[in-house]
RNA sequence: AGGCCCGUAGCUCAGUUGGUUAGAGCGCUACGUUGACAUCGUAGAGGUCAGCGGUUCAAGUCCGCUCGGGCCUACCA
């Protein structure tokens, strides 16, 4: 079955794109991707040829991208996973399945909000300035300026995403799907308002959720504060007892409202029912017994202040405390902090305190201490734990399904030892904060009446009807947005127009696997699947791809002020689209960060030289008439002479192994496979084999036939192998190969993905061709050590290898550049002196004469070889006499000990009569 | 504090379910260019697989511990 071309054009040429490459029948012998690489970029998107239209009966492949910042810039992990996601579609679409790649944007809200923040106190003016509605119409300007830059980027690195079905996470299809997904989730008590403690960003003044909080250790100060104990209330004569507490934050005592003790500390029991002044203020704090509080650490007495510590909060609320709120939502002290200290930003107001406490000989000591502190991932400063008033969701039961999507295989996390840590996370999981303070994203679809009731709606519309009055003038709508993750965790299925059932949806819902990077794991993987569960019943996706994260050639973390940035866009010009593909996907190792070295993408560069420049050859020295051949009948090896039965033979295990190698996400072995088949199979061994017959006379073709039908045809289903990681170049060099329009009329991107043809597989001439190449090998090295003429003798104990190696005897003397070869039927006695080596079964001799070279060297080479050959043979030796290995070792393996111990046997005394003579 | 990953050639990394002479690329050395490719070819040097112990006929591979490096999660003020 072969893909059906989408939309018939005439067959791509670029020569006929002006701007284009020109594609002459003759190949410059320069290599250089600029000349074709955004020519076939452009050609491809004018033919339509992305655009998805699904055919019945078809299997569908689906890759949902992981939408980028929309006025973000494309950064090295971008490139690593388009790559990864773009090999995989062309894969795909080549096997002719319904192929999908659908693009798209996130608003991400704070980022982009920030950015025209930034923009518009350029100009002099503020958001608040602005208000919200003009300071949105400028958000989207800049979303519409800057739009394109992503798809540019894409574009620029070969992406066949289909443009069609683009989408951005607030367009209206999007926001619908955000809306019907609150009103869902509200209507299952799912989502819920309510006051609590929340990770509050001074800087951005919004709540953010615990994902974006990052902790960082700190070299802080941990203060001893002495508090007066007073008696029972009514009796505030000083008791003379004093209490010492230990505090990193000493401004957050303005807010305390009691001090805690382990209920099991005999210290402390006897303060039950009494009660510590707060110094500075004077306010009285009862002790209240807690468990929460760590006997060991510091007095063993903690300060409570409930309103501006998690900690605290929850003992707050286990003993019924009061919270006071001393720092507002700017991150300065309140009115409630008293006059000394209200209006006070945070660090300001510590230094101010710890002062006051001195001059009234409060503060007994202060230590150094090394502690964690929660600071905002977005802008950078330490979170303030605030009580505030926000949105909801309860995600713990979706997180269970979750959980059990990975635990029984719906969902395979890759590589899978990421599993602990989901189970981890998951089973942790609190719930989250999904309103915020912004402008920019989905504002939450709740109103609010005069009389206090909320309603929740899909639209101002249904809210009005919902409240039972006559106008959206008589509701106020809330201003908070949802937080961008809300939308983003819609993002598999809201792009294929869910909650409608689209004829999208059921095509490619759930998709087949998404690649991302590790870091946003739990930021959008994993609240992409509980939604995706939640609604849809199903797993988004049936499979994760993490990549690691790429990183400089020391492997530093790449960053802006280190200045170690390689920028995807720079890498393409300089080295070409193809190269810095085929680099990312080769290093893309389970597991593992990715170091990227500039020098690698230069050798993969090289390894295009490669494939021009053998296409080149091939091109110019194929007898005439010959093509590229589609199927089997047309090529039977039969007819063929050995090389060309060893190259197809390893073209087809090539194709089985690299077709399996990506089918398991193998991206690197795979492209290692396809690497070294073409540059050390065909290149270095096939195409040198054939040479004797392209370049030599009509005698010597005679005795290859059909050698320019099998150069061709595995030329040209190596380039189809090849293209999914090297689109353009493949593209630019297959559309020269006569023959190719059998295989597919137009492009490349739509002939079929070679599986490995298993007729072409012959196990016997791999095995005899693999002899020969290691003696070639041995044979060159022995001529280049010893600097002996060029006149080799070979021999064989295996009548059917001998039979192979005098059929193969100029080709073998052609390899080496012998003088003269001959092949015996008699093995070398001693009075040839003996073979010089042995190896894969057959005996070599150098039956020149010496012209040279450093005998001495020689010798102490081969006396090495002997002792190392030795070593092992002894080994083997005592290994096989080991009744225990005979008993339990199984049978093949013993078997292949002992042939292996005859052939080194053999290899031994060839060698020493070697050195003997 | 808990969890995860890593430690293999000068560098960056592969190494499937344990099978016995541990691989690749780059770099390095020698030789080779009228001939597809010097973005090349041929040959070569280079490793007690971090250490210790265990399981096994057999360990780079499985288990435990130690050391070294990285990351993630966590409410010790």
């Amino acid at each position: 079955m072969q893909p059906e071309i989408m939309s018939p054009t005439e067959p791509m040429n670029p020569s006929s794109d002006p701007s284009g490459s020109a594609l002459q029948s003759e190949m410059d012998k320069r290599f250089e991707p600029s000349t074709y690489e955004q020519a076939w970029q452009r050609r491809w998107a004018e033919s339509g040829i992305f655009r998805v239209e699904p055919v019945a009966g078809r299997a569908s492949f689906c890759i949902m991208i992981p939408p980028p910042n929309v006025t973000g810039k494309l950064h090295i992990g971008h490139a690593l996973q388009s790559t990864l996601q773009d090999l995989l579609v062309r894969l795909h679409r080549m096997r002719g399945e319904n192929a999908l790649w659908l693009p798209g944007t996130d608003h991400a809200g704070i980022a982009t909000q920030l950015m025209v923040e930034r923009q518009v106190e350029k100009e002099g003016t503020s958001r608040k300035a602005l208000g919200r509605e003009a300071f949105l119409e400028r958000t989207w300007e800049w979303k519409r300026e800057y739009h394109g830059n992503i798809r540019e980027q894409l574009d620029l690195l070969g992406a066949s995403c289909d443009w069609t079905r683009e989408r951005f996470t607030l367009d209206e299809g999007l926001s619908k799907a955000v809306a019907e997904a609150f009103v869902r989730l509200h209507g299952e008590g799912l989502i819920t308002r309510g006051e609590y403690m929340v990770n509050w960003s001074p800087v951005l003044e919004t709540a953010v959720s615990d994902l974006e909080v990052e902790t960082k250790t700190v070299q802080g100060k941990l203060y001893h504060v002495s508090y007066l104990v007073e008696g029972e209330p009514g009796a505030p004569e000083d008791t003379g007892e004093r209490i010492v507490v230990a505090t990193t934050r000493p401004e957050t005592m303005l807010g305390d409202t009691a001090v805690a003790f382990h209920p099991e500390d005999e210290r402390y029991a006897h303060l039950v029912g009494k009660a510590a002044i707060l110094p500075l203020l004077g306010r009285r704090l009862p002790f209240v017994p807690d468990a929460m509080v760590d006997r060991e650490f510091g007095t063993g007495l903690v300060k409570i202040t409930p309103f501006h510590d998690p900690n605290d909060f929850e003992v707050g609320k286990r003993h019924g405390l009061p919270g006071i709120s001393v720092i507002d939502k700017s991150g300065r002290m309140t009115a409630e902090a008293g006059a000394e200290f209200a209006g006070l930003t945070r660090e300001v107001a510590r230094a101010k305190v710890v002062e006051r406490l001195r001059e009234l000989g409060h503060l007994v000591k202060v230590e150094d201490h090394v502690h964690n502190v929660g600071h905002s991932q977005r802008s950078g400063e330490p979170i303030e734990p605030l009580v505030s008033t926000q949105w909801f969701c309860d995600v713990s039961g979706m997180a269970a399904q979750a959980l059990a999507a990975v635990e029984d295989g719906r969902l395979r996390l890759v590589p899978e030892s990421w599993d602990k840590t989901w189970e981890h996370w998951l089973a942790n999981i609190r719930p989250w904060c999904i309103s915020r303070q912004l402008w920019w994203g989905h504002q939450i679809p709740a109103w609010y009446t005069a009389d206090g009731r909320t309603i929740v709606a899909h639209d101002e519309e249904e809210a009005v009807r919902l409240a039972g009055v006559a106008s959206a003038a008589e509701l106020s709508r809330d201003p908070d947005v949802l937080d961008t993750w809300f939308s983003s965790a819609l993002w598999p299925f809201s792009t294929l127009g869910w909650p409608e059932q689209t004829a999208d949806l059921a095509t490619f819902y759930p998709t087949s696997v998404l690649i991302t990077g590790y870091d946003i794991l739990f930021f959008w993987v994993a609240r992409m699947v509980m939604s995706g569960l939640h609604f849809t019943g199903e797993v988004p996706f049936a499979a994760v791809h993490l990549t690691g994260l790429v990183r400089d050639a020391e492997g530093v973390k790449m960053s802006k002020t280190k200045g170690n940035v390689l920028d995807p866009a720079e890498l393409i010009g300089e080295y070409g689209a193809d190269a810095v593909r085929f680099t990312l996907a080769s290093l893309d190792s389970p597991g593992r960060d990715i170091p990227l070295n500039p020098e690698q993408i230069a050798g993969y560069r090289a390894f295009g030289n490669k494939i021009w420049n053998a296409t080149r050859f091939a091109l110019a020295r194929i007898p005439e008439g010959a093509r590229v051949r589609s199927s089997l009948d047309d090529l039977l090896p039969a007819s063929l002479a050995a090389p060309e039965r060893w190259i197809l033979s390893r073209l087809a295990a090539t194709a089985a192994e690299v077709n399996a190698k990506f089918d398991t996400f193998r991206f690197d072995e795979a492209c290692n496979r396809l690497y070294h088949f073409f540059w050390g199979e065909l290149c270095d061994w096939y195409i040198e084999m054939a040479k004797p017959a392209l370049l030599g006379s009509d005698a010597d073709r005679a005795l290859r036939p059909r050698i320019g039908d099998v150069l061709l045809t595995v030329l040209d289903q190596a380039l189809r192998m090849l293209h999914p990681v090297m689109p353009c170049l493949t593209e630019e060099v297959w559309q020269r190969l006569p023959g190719r329009e059998a295989i597919h009329p137009e492009t490349i991107c739509l002939a079929p993905y070679p599986q490995g043809e298993p007729a072409w597989r012959d196990e016997s001439v791999e095995i005899q061709m693999e002899a020969m190449i290691e003696a070639v090998t041995r044979v060159r090295a022995l001529l280049a050590e010893t600097g002996r003429e060029r006149k080799v003798g070979l021999w064989t104990a295996s009548p059917v290898l001998e039979v192979f190696l005098a059929e193969q005897q100029a080709l073998f003397a052609t390899l080496c550049r012998l003088e003269s070869l001959e092949v015996r039927s008699r093995a070398f006695s001693t009075a040839d002196g003996g073979p010089e080596d042995l190896v894969a079964g057959i005996g070599i001799k150098i039956l020149g004469a010496k012209k040279g070279g450093d005998e001495v060297a020689e010798r102490a080479k081969l006396e090495k070889e002997i002792e190392k050959l030795g070593a092992e043979i002894d080994r083997t030796i005592a290994q096989l006499a080991d009744e225990s290995f005979l008993a339990k070792a199984p049978a093949p393996v013993v078997e292949k000990r002992r042939a292996a111990l005859a052939q080194m046997e053999d290899r031994r005394s060839s060698l020493r009569s070697s050195l003997a003579g």
